[in-house]
DNA sequence: CTAATTAATGCAACCGGTTGCATTAATTAA
DNA sequence: TTAATTAATGCAACCGGTTGCATTAATTAG
């Protein structure tokens, strides 16, 4: 059907080694030759076979983004999305593909990652922390495969390249936001125990009430499902507590609406008596009446990182590894904007 | 590195064909053989090459979905989000891979589109009709490469696979839920004029005001920006004309909120003296006070279908052209929760 | 019992690029 | 003027599967 690099050779009255060499800029062409040759491409509409190129060189110019979701049809995750587009950036500006694949769909005993590893469909490949194994990154290592892990894999004592969002650090932030507004006495409601992210923001959040010399009351301190039910019910528990907080750092979105609504039915003026601050900066927090203060992710540049290392892991096999912490920073809103003069006494 | 399938064969005292034959059960082979050849492949840890495999029978295994991003820093948008994982659940099913590529950034007057076509990379592509243009669909249709375009490209006259929300009925079924909970002069808040998903709400919205013999007038369509601001300033103009509307229908969720808060600087209470209905099923709408009713748009089917459509193109290049129209439905939340009784006077 | 089938497997070409190693012509050094 | 370089290009093998066409052995039909 279309025209291989023979019959341009042929109709240039060149060999294919000259073709080549002019499409990949190697060795040396005379100015006629290679005029020539460009002509004939042209005419010919002539497009190297990507995959004859990758199977004579053994590079495919491709990674691979294994996400981890189990029920596809209920997901809607801006931290993937989001970090989807600064891989694809940068896949891009270096001439690589992008292949998504579900890591947790599978045939047989094998993974679409294992597949597309094993059977050399791309050069390397970014994993979620929650899909990783010992075995797996075991493999990895064995054939020297290039990988990075998307949250610190601290589960593993392996030494590997992996980027995530610098959470103790945003928890961190958060208290002392809001301390310099005023508040003191600072909840924490998080969307779980498990995960890592979680563990992470509490580490922060104490480590800083700590650096400032409040208390870390471990009763402040609640494990919630990520839905606004439970973010109200525990919320509203606190508030009949002897020493209520006030003010709470919220996971994300549901718990702080959750958060928003307790105060609210508790007669609870926010910010004035009570601040709200939420992780992840979506439209919710940010049309909610009154708008939620939030811990910005970077996930796009999270994405972006990761793929970075992934590509220049790619191309130097003996590079060292590589762990990449992303600072969070506060996008300032109504719901911790308490009057500063007034509760500073100027 | 890693074995071939004839370092397979000459472990187990067979020629590579016999192998290969094996791997794809095709022709016929012993029992023995058969055993013997798996024994040595799980051995040797032999994962077929997909490259050489692919380079072999001219087929990649693999699809595409281009995307239109100009701006991808600042991009978060559901309705990518949960089409890509429709397409990736059916591809997957049918052991495709799915490439992720911005059709928007290109190297000298190529696409990363046309790359991957042209380039052989993928069998077949999934591209928004944002993005094609007669020249790109000539190309494709010459080759008879398939393809199949997300949302309806009628700026084509050329007859082609498409997979398109129906927006038509989603205008309609709004309108018929206002109506129905007592609402008859409804606004239309769009949030722009050249889209077509914009031009189809429009008419479905129109041709259910007709039909239910309500006036259709000009004045109640406005064109915004997707922003809550512009919705607020245009609803709030709205309020002020001498038959002010007692509903609204809006394209997205900043449009609804804007709507909303109008209503209330206006001290009109909804639902009760003014309905809301927002297109697009977020978290905004379910966690808004009062909830915003929705058109829910199933993006993960349109996905689904997609992808369906286009591997089954894959397998049989002959098949016809198939248009799919989804459904939507109504959420109905308090935003339009009119206490019926009343309003009927029952 | 011989001829015609069928079963099981091997041979070798092919897919379309890439590249090490010639080869030839042109240029420079001695 | 001849030998040594350098420039420009060709030859042919190779990457790792797949597959049409033998080939041989085993089975069945006549």
């Amino acid at each position: 059907m279309s025209a291989t690099i023979r019959d341009v050779a042929k109709a240039a009255g060149v060999s294919s080694s000259t073709v080549s060499r002019i499409i990949n800029n190697k060795g040396v062409i005379s100015e006629e030759t290679r005029d020539r040759v460009l002509k004939v491409m042209k005419k010919l509409d002539y497009v190297p076979n990507d995959t004859a190129r990758s199977f004579a060189n053994g590079s495919t110019s491709a990674i691979a983004l294994v996400i981890d979701v189990i029920e596809a049809r209920s997901f809607s995750n801006n931290f993937f999305n989001n970090s989807v587009f600064g891989i694809e950036t940068i896949a891009h500006e270096n001439n690589f593909n992008l292949i998504i694949t579900n890591g947790h769909m599978q045939k047989g005993n094998t993974t679409s990652a294992d597949k597309l590893v094993f059977g050399k469909k791309v050069d390397g490949i970014i994993l979620p922390n929650s899909l990783i194994s010992h075995t797996l990154i075991g493999k990895l290592n064995k054939i020297r495969f290039p990988y990075v892990v998307l949250g610190d894999p601290r589960m593993l004592d392996a030494d590997n390249s992996w980027v995530d969002i610098n959470n103790v650090q945003g928890g961190t932030l958060a208290v002392h936001h809001l301390v310099e507004n005023g508040y003191k006495n600072i909840a924490f409601l998080s969307s779980g125990s498990k995960e890592i992210f979680n563990q992470d923001r509490i580490t922060g959040y104490s480590r800083a009430l700590n650096e400032l010399g409040l208390p870390v009351l471990k009763e402040r301190i609640r494990h919630c499902n990520s839905d606004v039910g439970s973010g109200l019910d525990v919320m509203s528990r606190m508030f009949q507590a002897e020493h209520p907080p006030d003010a709470a750092i919220c996971s994300d979105y549901y718990l702080a609406v959750g958060a928003l609504r307790a105060a609210r039915q508790n007669g609870i003026p926010v910010p004035e008596a009570f601040g709200i601050i939420s992780f992840d900066n979506t439209p919710v927090t940010e049309l909610s009446e009154p708008s939620i203060t939030t811990v910005d992710i970077d996930t796009f540049g999270l994405g972006e990182q990761a793929a970075s290392i992934l590509i220049r892991k790619i191309k130097d096999k003996d590079m060292s590894s590589r762990q990449i912490l992303i600072s969070t920073k506060i996008i300032e809103r109504e719901s911790t904007k308490r009057n500063r003069r007034r509760q500073d006494g100027e």
